[in-house]
RNA sequence: AGAGAGGUGGCCGAGUGGUCGAAGGCGCACGCCUGGAAAGUGUGUAUACGUCAAAAGCGUAUCGAGGGUUCGAAUCCCUUCCUCUCUGCCA
């Protein structure tokens, strides 16, 4: 959600910036301005009226001490009316209150100035490619006939005891993802975050916060008796530990690291590219999370992204990173680097992190502010990113490290799974 | 899940209808005192919104949250969330 000051102060620039979205907002932020000014002319007056009735209720009080019964009743009678009207105002400023409100949570967050304009993920900006795509010859297999091979996941088990999309992982398959999620938090804590564990079921506040209430309410599993939601993402607990938080300066930045599984109905998918562990309901992920003076956000932006090169660079995986355009761009988002491994068998790249910046765009939702050395309260800044998600960096690892006699374990991998082979 | 108690400022804690944004204490900040420190002492110390170019000031709201009664609510009533104690259940 954007400042309201910042709409009044910037409404050319956001604008501009909202167009990289192909998202013409002029009319909406222009009724948002309108209802400012309702609101606030709506709020002078009555904090009249109540200022008012305030005063009145004194005297009537002290006449009341004095024993000026009946002065104090002509009063009591007078306030009546001044009852009414403010009534009135109190429901009429509410209202736009509300209608104001809402808007403000249709907008999407305004670009980065680096962000390309571009409808779709063809207009991403490829800036950066690294490690070299292995020659599998013409044998090559797609990670779920591999994972089949080797009996490491089983498709259909998940899905008799669930449904699609809950693949089972067995024996050194599950062993694989244990041993990923270690290395990942290890990776993480070594560079500063600190490794937490959360609840996997959040309040509709927490939802909102992070902002994927109520724009994404279909892609995540509502438990009714409850009223909770499974996290699509551990971004949603670990940023809403900080909902409603004046933080000192001292404490910034706060860098976070978590795994958890990470649960998305993901309705509306469907066809080849849906298949084995490329788009799943359930899945695990490790994700980082910082929370960052304004001026630093950047910086940090930059840091993440590096944190995560350094991974893959580990694994040995060909990958690349992506600069989202504005049409590609998450609702909350300023700025967003995607990063994919290349699958060798199904010929395609694979997003297997998403590291981005919301500038305050959250921490707005969240009531998430700090104070400045000069005792200034101002928004922070949010920023998260996968470090990493696991079905695909497995589908990865299964596709370009096979050989003929088996999957090979990248090094680093071998003392957190225990063998450096997967055969037969 | 059942019964009871309770939720007040950064913390502790008083306050059961009237000038209460809230006594007192602790903590914190600044000053005095001191050779320096401690002790002592003085002053200050919430958040949001509105008004203002801005600050000061002023106004409004906020005593878990929402609603109600009343001229007036931290205080009374209703709803709801949370915490604690006991009982039950359970990894």
């Amino acid at each position: 959600m954007l400042g309201l000051q910042y709409i009044r102060e910037h409404k050319e620039d956001l604008l501009k910036g909202l167009k990289k979205r192909n998202s013409d907002q002029t009319e909406v932020i222009d009724q948002i301005l309108t209802l400012d000014q309702d609101r606030r002319s709506q709020q002078a007056e009555l904090d009249q009226h109540l200022a008012k009735a305030n005063q009145m209720a004194k005297e009537i009080g002290m006449l009341f001490k004095s024993g000026e019964t009946e002065k104090a009743n002509t009063l009591k009678i007078k306030t009546a009316s001044l009852k009414t009207e403010t009534k009135v105002l109190q429901e009429q400023l509410q209202k736009t209150s509300a209608s104001l409100y809402e808007l403000r949570t249709q907008v999407p967050n305004v670009p980065h100035e680096s962000v390309p304009s571009g409808n779709s993920d063809e207009d991403n900006e490829e800036i950066y490619r690294s490690g070299a795509i292995p020659d599998l010859g013409s044998k090559a297999l797609p990670h779920w006939e591999l994972a089949s091979k080797y009996d490491l996941i089983d498709f259909e088990l998940g899905n008799k005891i669930t449904g699609a999309g809950f693949p089972v992982y067995k024996g050194k398959g599950a062993r694989l993802q244990r041993g990923l999620i270690n290395y990942f938090l290890d990776k993480n804590t070594a560079a500063g975050y600190q490794e937490m564990q959360v609840p996997h079921l959040v309040n509709e506040a927490s939802g909102f916060g992070t902002g994927q209430l109520p724009d994404k309410e279909g892609q995540m599993y509502h438990v009714q008796n409850d009223d909770l939601y499974l996290i699509p993402t551990a971004e949603v607990p670990l940023t809403n530990l900080y909902r409603n938080s004046l933080l000192d300066v001292s404490q910034l930045p706060i860098c976070l690291t978590g795994y958890t599984p990470c649960f998305r109905r993901e309705a509306g998918s469907y066809g080849a590219h849906v298949r084995g562990l490329n788009r799943l309901h359930q899945f695990d992920k490790v994700e980082i999370v910082r929370i960052e003076e304004p001026q630093n956000a950047l910086s940090a932006l930059d840091q993440m992204v590096e944190h995560v090169k350094s991974i893959l660079e580990e694994l040995e995986l060909p990958y690349r990173i992506l600069r989202l355009c504005g049409g590609d761009l998450g609702f909350t988002s300023a700025l967003t680097y995607d990063f994919e491994i290349y699958s060798t068998a199904q010929e395609r790249w694979l997003e297997i992190s998403s590291v981005s910046t919301f500038n305050s765009f959250q921490a707005e939702r969240l009531q998430l502010r700090y104070k400045d050395k000069n005792g200034n309260k101002r928004n922070v800044h949010t920023l998260n990113g996968s470090s990493l998600a696991l079905p695909r960096v497995v589908a990865g690892l299964l596709e370009n490290y096979q050989t003929e006699n088996g999957i090979s374990i990248p090094k680093v991998l071998v003392p957190y799974t225990g063998f450096d082979q997967i055969t037969s």
